[in-house]
DNA sequence: AAATCAGTCAACCGCCTAGTA
DNA sequence: ATACTAGGCGGTTGACTGATT
């Protein structure tokens, strides 16, 4: 059965040397075959795997240029996560490094989301903060002023001004008349 | 210089589908 | 119709590495 002993983790030079021989000689597919025929310790997904995405020949390495990132995009849109399909339309890369690459910008996209988001939130915040200081000193010295010429009503209004700002509140904010 | 963090990428896992006995 | 096997795929993990603190 596979997966008794079967070696696991990175592949060694030997290990990739033995896989490459097998495969030109006898070319992909058959992979039930590979392990037993190639003398490999691995299973047969997992050779597979190494082939298809590590030793085929005409794999593209680096960087994503703006045309491939622009096409996965569109592909993407159309297609889902359809990696294999995405793939097939970019020659040399595998569906690993498009999903791999994908992920990762997402991560990104996500990332700078967030940081837009919590900008924006602080901005708000800044601004009430703001709001708050340059209204309750104007509305401390209203309620002073109206109080001293015991004007109370104007007093009073302006005192529910300033508990609303610090309470963000239009509800009945209890504040009694003054006196 | 050491510790921590973040990004990248190879590899594994589990599921699905098709083919076959 | 059912069970089994192989191939294929997408999601996830973990090792590695470079950057930052």
């Amino acid at each position: 059965m596979e997966g008794l002993g079967v070696r696991k983790g990175a592949w060694s030079k030997e290990e990739d040397d033995l896989l490459k021989q097998f495969i030109e000689k006898h070319g992909e597919g058959k992979w039930h075959q590979v392990p037993l025929k190639a003398d490999l310790n691995r299973c047969r997904k997992s050779c597979r795997l190494r082939w298809l995405n590590y030793l085929k020949p005409n794999i593209k390495r680096g960087d994503f240029t703006e045309d491939e990132v622009d096409l996965i995009i569109r592909l993407h849109k159309l297609l889902g996560n359809r990696w294999s399909l995405i793939a097939g339309r970019l020659p040399g890369r595998t569906a690993n490094d498009v999903k791999n690459h994908w992920k990762t910008q997402q991560r990104k996209r996500k990332a700078s989301d967030a940081k837009k988001m919590k900008d924006k939130s602080q901005e708000k915040t800044n601004a009430t903060i703001h709001y708050c200081k340059t209204s309750t000193t104007n509305l401390h010295q209203k309620v002073e002023f109206f109080t001293e010429e015991r004007c109370k009503f104007r007093a009073y209004s302006f005192k529910r001004e300033l508990y609303h700002i610090f309470t963000n509140t239009t509800t009945n904010c209890g504040i009694r008349e003054c006196n």
